[in-house]
DNA sequence: CTGAAAGCGCTAACAT
DNA sequence: ATGTTAGCGCTTTCAG
């Protein structure tokens, strides 16, 4: 195994001129810093992570945690993120939660305070204050997606804010009797993702001068099947039957799609329906939904890590503290597509 | 930060013993085991990974390789291999390969072999024979999920048995026109899955003493839209149309039923449809399909290479050299729902 | 700008 | 069964 010392070696230089030039800290001459690649190259060195991680304290690698990882959701932001830290020469340390409690205690204990990740990258997970805090005390910066954690930063999107815009997108159609397919508290994962964006819609329709009608909502369990029942339910009626769903998710506007065309509806004929997340079948389905970027989100949390982990020494000002900017907005936006139109003018 | 002197004081130990007692190397009474758990956990002390793999040369960290992450059986390969690994303790680093080229060699060169890993598993990569022998010179266990590669113990299915059993389920229904969706050889990924299917759907026609006919194959892209697209021209026929579809994944299954639907067409009335995969949306659809396990698939990758990590002692054989059982059949099954049936008597 | 040398925190012989 | 001690391979003062 070629270590530091044949480099060295090789090109006529000590180890300690070695490792900076290779690492890039401190000052070493064109000149060697050329002839040190040169035999490195040549002689295939790689540095030994570890032994460069237990003389500096610094590792070179993240640690993300998921709840989930075969949902579209979280995959693509450990996609984001994997692609974002793999550019700057960093790994990637994944911690998948799915167990259920005791993987999770354990994750915390063993795995990530073993000292080897630098910073950690938070996914839709409510970390407890004591969680929060050993990280915060060991120095670690952490990053919070998808979730508002406090005193963490937190890259989310406004929950609310999107079903706000997609009812105000059925509203200004012309829609006044618009359902909404979410899902019950009780099935609030962490940060009650399902009552935020219930509450978007029913600000929508107030704002709208509209009081929202209980009898116009049905929880399900943002899965296709759950939206397909619901809006069985829903469209089902033989009369007052909504012009429009507006669903909590693109998987649940899905199911309501095929709902309607299991009964007869045209969609939007007779009904529209929008989504939320644009998830990668909403466009076949030729559904509206409101986009939020998940790959993205996970580029834009190690951006920030980054920022502490690597300070830009030419940035005019300090970088600001981690806990300084809570909640850090994140884009999304409308995507009209097939699913949604004006109603039909009414036959009665 | 309490190190493992720290613990050795406490516990009035050497530090040798405290390695040896945590570690469960080497002979400690049970009594001072007991002392020094005692006092790491009253420390709140947790080894350094770094320290430790430096001195001893172990990471206890596998490195997983995928092309992919946001799709089904990737992430599902992942989750496995995932939780296998924390119950042994181990970590598990993630490689995403989607930016492609650059990415590959850099990953490669820079990370895998920075000593970070103790082993690779490798998911639908066909890596070259360069990158397997440079993984083999440096120790490093590989193994391979979802393609057989040479002299690599590979874990995977027997793609065209797949189909060839999808195929043979609607010839027994009684099906004999029956079309094939997958895709031309020019959109083979690594490992040729497509083209593997393909050549088990024609030898059971084959078999069941029918030549298969050109006209009844489509290629697609493996996705649903891809799939919706080929029925639709399959279904659309004015005469001799197919009485089943046999596609190659679950996703051009369900566009094949959707498609079925647009045209009017009943399944499994008019038509059966069969996937492979048992993808999470074919339960919804109540699509037969030919299962396959990735999570499963991913436990059992780690099981392959703790045999070689971690040699189990009391095992009366030596393990066998990890080259030798290339390949590594898994379990697959035909899952009967309501998307296939016998076809309607003839009315011709 | 470069070199010498002292660790980083642990493990594994080797002794006892 | 436990202690002593020499590294593991690099980074980083500190001199020069």
């Amino acid at each position: 195994m070629v270590g530091i010392d044949d480099v060295a070696k090789h090109a006529g230089v000590s180890t300690a001129t070695v490792s900076r030039a290779l690492s890039g800290r401190g000052y070493v001459s064109d000149a060697t810093r050329a002839k040190v690649s040169a035999s490195a190259e040549h002689l295939d060195y790689v540095v030994s992570s570890n032994a460069s991680s237990l003389a500096s304290g610094r590792t070179r690698n993240v640690g993300i945690v998921v709840p989930f990882l075969s949902e579209w959701y979280f995959s693509s932001v450990v996609e984001g993120a994997e692609t974002a830290l793999l550019r700057r020469g960093y790994d990637l340390t994944l911690y998948n939660l799915t167990g259920g409690g005791d993987d999770r205690r354990s994750v915390f204990e063993h795995f990530l305070l073993r000292r080897r990740v630098d910073a950690v990258i938070a996914v839709s997970l409510e970390l407890s204050d004591d969680e929060v805090s050993s990280l915060h005390s060991l120095g670690k910066p952490l990053v919070s997606v998808g979730g508002v954690l406090p005193g963490v930063p937190s890259l989310t999107v406004v929950d609310s804010a999107m079903t706000s815009l997609s009812t105000e997108h059925l509203l200004s159609l012309g829609h006044t009797r618009i359902a909404h397919i979410g899902a019950d508290s009780a099935f609030d994962r962490d940060f009650k993702v399902p009552t935020y964006r219930r509450k978007g819609y029913e600000q929508a329709l107030r704002d709208a001068g509209i009081t929202p009608d209980p009898a116009l909502f049905r929880a399900a369990d943002f899965t296709m099947k759950g939206g397909f029942r619901a809006a069985k339910q829903l469209l089902g009626q033989p009369r007052d039957r909504p012009t429009a769903i507006v669903a909590a998710s693109d998987e649940m506007a899905i199911g309501s799609i095929l709902a309607a065309r299991d009964l007869g509806l045209n969609v939007p004929g007779d009904v529209s329906v929008s989504g939320v997340d644009d998830h990668q079948l909403a466009d076949f389905f030729g559904l509206t939904t409101v986009a939020q970027f998940p790959k993205r989100q996970g580029e834009r949390a190690v951006e920030l890590l980054m920022e502490h982990l690597e300070p830009d020494p030419g940035a005019a000002q300090p970088v600001p503290d981690l806990s300084s900017a809570e909640r850090v907005p994140v884009p999304f936006e409308l995507v009209v597509r097939s699913s949604t139109a004006a109603p039909k003018p009414s036959t009665a």
